[in-house]
DNA sequence: TTGTATGCGTTATCAG
DNA sequence: CTGATAACGCATACAA
């Protein structure tokens, strides 16, 4: 491939004035510019990108983290976050963890060697000591419920969304309340089991531990969720569920087994994805692509928001009033 | 950030013996070894990728085209690619292109200016011709059945596959059939066209415009067939759709309006998606996270693969009966 | 308006 | 075993 000098040489100008056409600087005169233009046709001249990135310091890339792709949820956010930053000429450099802290070190270490310039974690399971220190190194957003000031946080308010999932199911006469969580550690997955225990107390109901279901994240979990709902002495009349994957697979598997919706069941959801809508499924609508857009639109203006310590963002959240409660 | 200088002065060693040691070289006395390691330590140091990319020429990232990343056809082949890429140290650099020839154009540049090293086509819009010319600056592979031989390509056979499905409706006893399809244009979907009006013509029925339907691949577009159908004069007995997500929208919308599935319609899709086997949608699996980890062994093997004319891969696909056809 | 010279941080060559 | 030094390709301060 050939370079800039090469470029310079064929047109007979310097190196500099190469890059002041490549980089649209003015101060270049008409017949230079088109003998550069001219040179970079016929050579098929591409700027080296890392040479650039070396010069600047910087990548204009920015990571992503998240557990795994393959979910609604997460691609959604993905998506929003690929928008956003489509517009903004940023490349994204995705970070599949599983869940593994070892990944998100991996994908940290690279915004400490300046592959990219900014990291969004869709996800985290390393603790909030671990990221600290690498709080230097560039802008961090966490797409968490998040109570620290360090880093920008985007999501909705987990506790009080659950909050309100309860007082719904309650307002519907539901007193014996099960729910869902995606990993019991997950920073979300605190905020909500806080707000579930609050509800319960209020409603003077013990807390059974066998209705909290943990790992509970995609379809086929969901339909697995009955099994042991079969197994329980004590059976709960309602659910607060993960997300409508896990809303689909309870209710469908329900169904199976000829189970009333709600009458013998009622399912409660969030996210409110096409799958939802499709099966009647009440949720609560979150905004996950949004999120998204948002956590570049942090990224690109983290030292306003540094500054003013405007670093949490709470999205709204809607009840879609289905079938199923 | 520190850099490899002073690294070598606090050390008191040169530049190149803090380059041995950073890449594990023979040939570095065990006292000078470890001073740098203490060097490292002391000053947080950590190699600059850039530099590192540009003095090597080549950056260990792979580009990944896909239309949406929201979708559980691609985010479920990008999964294949991020697992197989975690192993060989690959990073990920996503291109949701939205299936514009701009956005795929764009990821092509970044293979010339050696942004990536290689590029992943999960979709494309882009001709074939454009492709060609870019044939020369990296590994380029193709995740459709393709019939060329300058790139690799990883797929099913769309038009045996599409055709095995035919013959299993009409083995059911159908003559009337409907399909759908994602893109008209898109590679794949030329295949099924070619296969559906064989087939047609083998079981002397003549083909309907209007039994074929377009930009179907979400939920929500199969439900939307329904209305389609509705006012159908000559009405279809099966639908052989796009995917899993396509008949979970038919099906769904269909017996909302008390249609008997397969008694009124029979429905048969492919994929093989946790949602199908939850709906007990009849479909034909495709591995879809297999086709992603041959995506990236292909990009690894790519020089072997060409000398050897092995760049085409057709993965098996099975029928997976269940109730709707 | 143009060009020279230097820096960005590594790796690789080659001489010792 | 070790170390100068020259690439790698571009941007930019400074000088003209």
């Amino acid at each position: 491939m050939a370079n800039i000098r090469e470029i310079a040489q064929l047109a007979g100008v310097s190196i500099t004035t190469v890059s002041r056409v490549l980089n649209n600087h003015p101060y270049v005169s008409k017949e230079k510019k088109e003998a550069v233009h001219k040179a970079i046709e016929t050579l098929n001249y591409k700027r080296n990108v890392h040479a650039l990135h070396l010069s600047k310091g910087s990548s204009n890339m920015i990571g992503v983290v998240i557990p795994s792709i393959n979910h609604p949820y997460f691609s959604s956010i993905v998506e929003g976050i690929a928008d956003q930053a489509m517009k903004h000429d940023l490349q994204l450099v995705l970070f599949q963890t599983n869940y593994e802290t070892t990944k998100e070190i991996d994908s940290l270490e690279l915004l400490r060697g300046q592959l990219i310039d900014g990291l969004i974690f869709c996800s985290r399971a390393i603790s909030y000591d671990v990221l600290l220190e690498y709080k230097t190194y560039g802008p961090i957003i966490l797409c968490e419920d998040s109570d620290q000031n360090d880093f920008p946080s985007i999501s909705i308010p987990h506790e009080e969304a659950f909050q309100f999932g309860m007082e719904y199911l309650i307002s519907k006469g539901h007193k014996k309340i099960a729910y869902t969580l995606g990993r019991l550690e997950g920073p979300n997955s605190l905020k909500r089991r806080k707000a579930y225990e609050n509800m319960m107390k209020r409603i003077n109901q013990r807390i059974h531990n066998d209705w909290i279901f943990d790992e509970c994240l995609t379809i086929n979990d969901g339909a697995q969720i009955i099994d042991k709902y079969m197994e329980l002495k004590e059976k709960p009349t309602a659910f607060l569920v993960t997300n409508d994957q896990v809303a689909a697979g309870l209710k469908l598997a329900a169904e199976e087994l000829h189970f009333k919706i709600p009458q013998d069941m009622a399912i409660l959801s969030f996210d409110n994805q096409p799958i939802s809508q499709i099966l009647g499924i009440s949720t609560i609508e979150i905004q996950t692509k949004e999120i998204g857009r948002l956590a570049i639109k942090s990224i690109i203006q983290f030292e306003e928001i540094i500054d003013q310590k405007k670093n949490k963002i709470l999205l709204p959240f809607t009840l879609i009033e289905r079938t199923t409660v």
